[in-house]
DNA sequence: CTAAGTGCAAACACTTTGCACTTAA
DNA sequence: TTAAGTGCAAAGTGTTTGCACTTAG
């Protein structure tokens, strides 16, 4: 959970400005745990800032990316997410809801593993695990 | 390895004509190891089929995603990368060279415990390890 | 006061689509 | 023979950028 305080300090410490907008698109991606969308940020940030533009919205993420604080999930059939875990975890997409949730957190060893055996740095990952999550799985018996 | 007889009979039995454009870019997506992206494989199959479209080449993927024999690995930073290895493993990517490398295969059994407490049906799966991989390391020993 | 940030609209890059032509089966 | 596939160019989509205005520090 990031507060207000938090967010603030973290920008300034870091040479960026905390502006209202900022730090309102900050709480909502910090402490979302639905890894929210774009659109998702920007709509609900508009609730109190309804002048708020989908740029400052991207520029905004940028910001956090650059301080490593959320990580980019693109995908090609859906919009691109946030995910504000930054440790080792998987994260479960169900193809059919299109909601994604965090399991496995104990894959830190594998990964460290791995990334010592191939001699990399690790700066960050991304660990999906794509299919029907049990509720689609139980709704509709079908294709895929 | 897929021999072109393979891939011929892989189409046909799903109902797609064998055509020598989707031969050519099966063959290359299919056994290329370096996570090609759509330009390098058009590129690839131009020296053969000098007509061939982008669009093609896009289509093609598609068929490909729909057989599960690639994945899509989507980047913002870069360009969308395809897959062809579909077993569970690590995809190393180093964020200076673009290089991308698999690593860690022992990681199904992580996979499979996941899903099955989460009672998740896994159809698919992305493992990406971020960071700098060893040559980029020493060449450069600077920012990220 | 002034460098950084905002918000609009225009520009981008990658991907998809519509359609007449071509071709595998 | 004919439904499926190709290749072009045009249309989309999500994201980024340029710039005058605003604002945090």
């Amino acid at each position: 959970m990031f507060s207000d305080a938090t967010i603030i300090e973290a920008l300034r410490r870091k040479g960026f400005k905390a502006t209202s907008q900022r730090i309102a698109i900050c709480r909502y991606a910090l402490n979302s745990r639905e890894h929210p969308t774009v659109q998702r940020i920007y709509t609900e940030v508009k609730k109190a800032h309804p002048t708020v533009s989908l740029a400052t919205v991207y520029k905004t993420l940028k910001v956090l990316m650059g301080l490593h604080l959320v990580q980019e999930l693109v995908f090609t059939e859906t919009e691109t997410r946030y995910d504000s875990n930054m440790e080792p975890h998987l994260n479960v997409v169900c193809l059919r809801c299109g909601k994604v949730s965090d399991a496995g957190d104990q894959i830190g060893k594998i990964v460290a593993k791995a990334a010592s055996t191939a001699r990399f740095t690790v700066t960050g990952q991304r660990l999906d695990l794509y299919g029907i999550c049990e509720s689609c799985g139980k709704k509709k018996p079908t294709v895929v």
